[in-house]
DNA sequence: TATAATCCTAGTATTCAGATAGGAATACTG
DNA sequence: CAGTATTCCTATCTGAATACTAGGATTATA
């Protein structure tokens, strides 16, 4: 029904990120899990995919976990969120012309590029640290 | 994979309103579907949901079609994407407090509603005459 | 009466998000 | 070395939603 649903991988991987943003040492997967309310294979997967990407680091091994590469005001949500779900894209087209069978002055895809600059914008502008700090 | 992904729905709906725009007299579904590259039967249930709303009025019978109620100029995108998925919401909580089991204070749910705002900001400074103008 | 349109209801097909399952590789600890 | 706790990898399932199809009833025009 909305027209832009936030995928449960984000919420939770923001929620898992935003935990060890207020930790000092490693957590491990099912630790933010049963912290969080997420299911922990199911988390496993997200922890994976943004170490992956270079936002967080794993140590394997008994005592490991995750901890965040970089500090919490230098994470923006952006970053975050193209981890996990790669570029956004409002259409189709968006991506470029020739995806679809219009012309390259097509009215409706300069719409959908300027929503999507809205919300790059929004999501650039904030880091992981404005999202838990109360007074932002 | 993108975060949000419009839906065919909200484009076509777009598509054939920008087409009644650019017209004087009222445009079948079957004239739209044709010009557009839209499947007619499809249409037909969009541009009925968009007529229920108050967007378009329409005309039964042999000449008869679809024509926009109002002026471009006063159509604004948001009431278009309302009227085709209701209310915008990025996650489930954003709804209010108590869909979600954390509490009134939850940080992420105060980031998501921003994002929901900027986007509403964005839908409703553009009209539909904003759409199909190129100098916009 | 023929035709062209909206309107209404139901059904299908495919895709995808969201999760689950099982285990292999790795590292610490006693 | 044995035990345990962790990440990591791959495969599979499922429910719901999106996108579309089908058929016809109703209404207006010519
Ligand atoms: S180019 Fe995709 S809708 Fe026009
Ligand atoms: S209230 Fe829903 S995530 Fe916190």
């Amino acid at each position: 029904m909305p027209l832009f649903q936030v995928s449960t991988r984000i919420q939770y991987g923001l929620r898992a990120l935003a935990y060890l943003a207020g930790k000092d040492g490693p957590a491990s997967a099912t630790e933010i899990a049963g912290a969080e309310g997420i299911p922990g294979k199911y988390l496993e997967g997200i922890l994976g995919q943004l170490t992956a990407s270079g936002l967080l680091r794993s140590e394997r091994g008994k005592n490991g976990g995750y901890r965040l590469s970089l500090p919490a005001a230098e994470v923006t949500v952006l970053s975050i969120v193209e981890a996990l779900e790669g570029e956004i894209r409002p259409t189709e087209c968006a991506a470029g012309p020739g995806a679809c069978d219009h012309d390259l002055a097509c009215l409706p895809r300069r719409f959908w590029l300027g929503l999507k600059t809205a919300v790059d914008e929004y999501l650039r502008s904030r880091t992981l640290l404005d999202v838990i700090d109360p007074a932002s």
